[in-house]
DNA sequence: GCAAATATTTGAGGTTGTCAACTATCAGTG
DNA sequence: CACTGATAGTTGACAACCTCAAATATTTGC
């Protein structure tokens, strides 16, 4: 018999369904694009964490990553050595470095953010109104979680 | 001067930027779900690309992961390591290994399958309308891109 | 002044990923 | 059939990423 619990298809479940695959499509594309700017995932997150004239504690960078603050180490290691931020110490408390942007860092930063802000083909390619009624649902969604 | 060209905000891109943020919830939470099960984001992806009763060679698993075959290699040794698939030799063509489901792998893959379901809160929480033209929407961007 | 907490680093160890070189097999051609 | 070239998978070297535990330096509370 087994009446095999049917696996919950409400409309969210398909919804989710399709926002997956077109996520992974997305993530593809930034990633090509991220590789030609010599940048990984973890480093494009972390430059779009740190604002300009804005120098990150590494702990509030490892609580953004939600990562251990031993990684964050690695992580601004590499971002320093390719010139992309400065170590500076933290003022009041020296036990605290604030990672802070170069120029360099500046410039990269603004093409990550542009590259990850650039919406899915998909997406781009519904007409206005569709885009219009995404926008507004998605907004509705993530008001509601606080 | 310098006009500055504006950044592009179309309802497309704020759309992405909130599909942005849900989506990297949803990650967090399927990262954790996974960890529970003993499994990570690559084997899981690789357990839900081999069906049951359908062995897979590995060149195409290398496909659809859009990684190196030799990358495979190591993701079926630790996927066949926990007893989740076999290595089988494939039929007419001795070069090629086909990676099979063990009845292990079949139902961690169930698992797999119903976590990477679960839409993220934000949408789950939704009107039912606000689900349907979400759904509708979506489909209509899938379908677009061939 | 001293114990406990905090920020960062270091080192060990595992996973993921790439590339280049290697082995085994297949497929086509002379 | 023999030879050449392509193909499937593995191996080894190497780098990035990540976690945990231990170490160091500094701060904070008592």
């Amino acid at each position: 018999m087994a009446v095999r619990t049917k696996p919950e298809t409400t409309p969210a479940h398909e919804a989710q369904k399709l926002f997956f695959e077109i996520g992974m499509e997305q993530r593809r594309r930034v990633g090509r694009a991220l590789r030609e700017l010599g940048v990984s995932f973890p480093l494009a997150h972390a430059l779009r964490v740190i604002e300009p004239g804005r120098p990150l504690p590494m702990g509030e960078l490892a609580d953004h990553l939600f990562c251990d603050a031993s990684n964050v180490t690695g992580i601004a290691d590499r971002l320093e050595a390719k010139g992309y931020i400065e170590r500076r110490a933290g003022e009041g408390d020296r036990r605290v470095k604030v990672l802070a942007l170069t120029p360099n860092g500046i410039e990269l930063r603004r093409r990550v953010l542009r590259i990850m802000a650039e919406p899915p083909a998909a997406i781009a390619a519904l007409s206005l109104a569709d885009q219009r009624a995404l926008r507004d649902i998605l907004r509705r969604a993530v008001g509601l979680q606080t």
